[in-house]
DNA sequence: TCCTTTTATTTAGTGTCTAAATTTATGTTC
DNA sequence: GAACATAAATTTAGACACTAAATAAAAGGA
């Protein structure tokens, strides 16, 4: 068991992917282009060209005098072929399923979202699956793909995943996504199923195209009624030992450093305690007189609208927040801490507070900037892990419609 | 800028590699174990050994009738040549400097530690330069090698270090260590110099020889004056986006947790401040009447005594320490964590107090063991270090006494 | 039409591997 | 001691993948 090459095959295949990660992203590309960004001589760019045209991942357009008058033999160019496959995407959330089908340019193509029927928590393993395979069924029709097309399906669950995408039990949730989805789930469909945390997803997706973009070490807390956090660093998800890196919320630490809540449940659970003890706020004309039942969104805007009560739980949440940061900065270094998940819009609210708390309780404070990427957060990485599976990958899979090419 | 490979030598240099890992630690090989270990066929391994050979890492033995009678034609034998060059390991304390020397098999062959002359603390870059290069050149005569000798240098450091090797400003004592020893000194000599920070030579030190051996998740809080731990995720080394993770003695968080003193300081600064409140106890016996000055060592035979106001500060030290663990085990889930440096041996009657502590602060308390490489540990995990680089590197290197082989 | 430019393609040569045949050096058996 | 068995090394032939250099193709411009 030792990192072994044997045939000179094995140079071909390096160097299919050295041509296909250089084309890979959009544009096309001409032989003088691949020479210069690999190294390669002609012959070989262009022999391994063919062999990606003759795969099915790369297409030869057909040379079109572009503009500028050209000198010379006209280049042949060749583009990446997004259309070989697609991946899905999937956040499994604890009420929703949703769904992303994208190509292999990560170009969006499909969406669908369900919630679970019933009460979310009591359903059987049963009618979750079938919620999940008719989410991906109608994710795929929109996508107006069939399910031959899929060549990797990345899934985020709410629950610690090591790394190598078994979910760990023991924790919490985790039976309930402990549902076979890798080998019995779509075994007819014989689809590569890679489960990863939803939090660590998060932050894939931030690098990729969120507001951490070009960053390598980095941060991502996912918040809304859990508290995790997915952490990079030098480009890779840490998942430690059994997964459980980044799960900040079973930090049980001194009053108040812990939390295993998110910030929607604090808002939620602060708010009504304020209620409870019949203080003047805003929350109360916003939840109505008739009765207690208080949501985040309703401190958020008290708070927006300068009620004194809100704003107070406000800064107690982003003091909580800046203490978790803290750690988090002392113990990894990362350059970019990101707060993402439902709140993120109602979060920057957080950020004066965090900003101002931070110096006081480390000497190297991270910069902490808030999610741009909304709801579709963890379907984004979802597809992200996937996409990274299949470039990997694409040397030994088979694109749609092509046959078995050794 | 891409991931390439192009002439067929790279297929050399990757099998070359392939067949020097199996080599590497030890015994010796025959063709056919290589070819089972490598998956290679006989005609390339015996080429790869003989062009190993040619260029001076391997060497052949001669034909050794082995005891058990064997049919056939006797085997070629192939070693490791462990005296190819060896690697130097430098631990640049604060007011010591350790040198090892070892061969390519990590056995140690030399030995050197020196004071820095003077009050440590003041002493100018010049005279700590001095200091080092006199320490190394009398681990190196231990030895008996010459400098031509030394393939690479690791260096072990009390600050931050990024994960180019860079010394990051600004930080406590960065400075004092910032002495250009990757360009300046030993420009003559023409070594290649990494540095590292402490607390990670003491992981890499345990994961090779101490208790952490085949753990490829752990933490190792490096303590002493100090505290500072190095991570390994997936037997990666953590730095973190300037070299700061693990950096645990600047987390200034609520009361107790933050600990940017290490168990002696703390020991000893309890200590005195107990005599000087006049408290009934053995550690006034052991530090004698005339003076004041308590040392770590005091607390801890004291303890050993079962003193009870010196039990009283080791309870102390041991809570701090399992917050710090507990932090640590929930934001990395390492599989281990090990605690070492000056202090280690005394760090057992910590061990009871923290394992009953952890499981109260989080869900998933780690492995907590105490290091027994001693003092040795940085210089160990430099020579660790800079085997790593020869490794990585040996194909581009040019063993000792060799001519330059293309 | 001829020249220049850029690119593609072909050809010859080299290095590396595998697989199969051959040789070598031993032990075993009669 | 000759014949046989065995395990390993070595040689040979063939397959690939690459480079480098020569050749061919497809344009634009004088």
């Amino acid at each position: 068991m030792s990192i072994t090459a044997n045939t000179p095959q094995v140079l071909r295949r390096t160097n299919l992917k050295a041509v296909l990660d250089v084309m890979r992203g959009g544009g096309t590309c001409t032989g003088s282009d691949l020479m210069e960004r690999t190294g390669l001589t002609r012959a070989t760019v262009i022999a391994v060209c063919d062999d990606l045209v003759r795969r099915g991942w790369v297409r030869e357009l057909v040379a079109e005098r572009n503009g500028a008058a050209q000198k010379g033999r006209p280049a042949r160019r060749f583009a990446f072929n997004e259309e070989a496959g697609c991946v899905l995407g999937l956040d499994l959330g604890v009420a929703t399923v949703t769904a992303q089908v994208a190509d292999l340019n990560g170009n969006v193509l499909g969406r669908a979202a369900q919630r679970i029927p019933g009460k979310a928590l009591e359903a059987t393993a049963a009618v979750r699956l079938e919620t999940i395979t008719s989410t991906v069924d109608r994710a795929l029709q929109e996508a107006g793909l069939p399910t031959t097309a899929v060549l990797a399906v990345g899934i985020g669950v709410a629950t610690v995943v090591d790394r190598h995408g078994n979910i760990a039990g023991g924790h919490q949730l985790s039976a309930m996504f402990d549902l076979g989805l890798q080998t019995e789930v779509w075994r007819d469909r014989a689809w590569p199923v890679l489960l990863e945390n939803d939090a660590n997803l998060a932050a894939l997706a931030e690098r990729w195209r969120g507001i951490a973009q070009g960053t390598d070490d980095l941060a991502v807390m996912l918040t809304g009624e859990r508290l995790g956090a997915g952490l990079i660093e030098s480009g890779r998800l840490l998942h430690g030992r059994n997964g459980g890196a980044g799960e900040v919320g079973t930090l049980q630490l001194v009053a108040g450093v812990g939390s295993r809540d998110g910030i929607a449940r604090l808002a939620r659970q602060w708010g009504t305690q304020a209620l409870a003890e019949g203080r003047q706020t805003l929350i109360r004309e916003l939840v109505g007189p008739e009765t207690n039942r208080v949501s985040a969104r309703f401190v958020f805007e008290a708070a927006a609208r300068e009620d004194a009560v809100a704003l107070e739980i406000l800064d107690r949440i982003a003091r909580r927040m800046a203490r978790v940061i803290a750690v988090l900065g002392t113990f990894l270094d990362p350059e970019l801490v990101v707060i993402a998940g439902a709140v993120a819009k109602s979060a920057v609210a957080l950020l004066p507070t965090i900003n101002q708390e931070l110096p006081a309780l480390t000497d190297t404070p991270p910069r902490v900037e808030v999610s741009q990427l909304g709801d579709g957060i963890v379907a984004t990485g979802a597809v992200r892990l996937a996409l990274d599976y299949v470039e990997e990958n694409m040397v030994s899979l088979t694109p749609l419609g092509q046959p078995a090419v050794t």
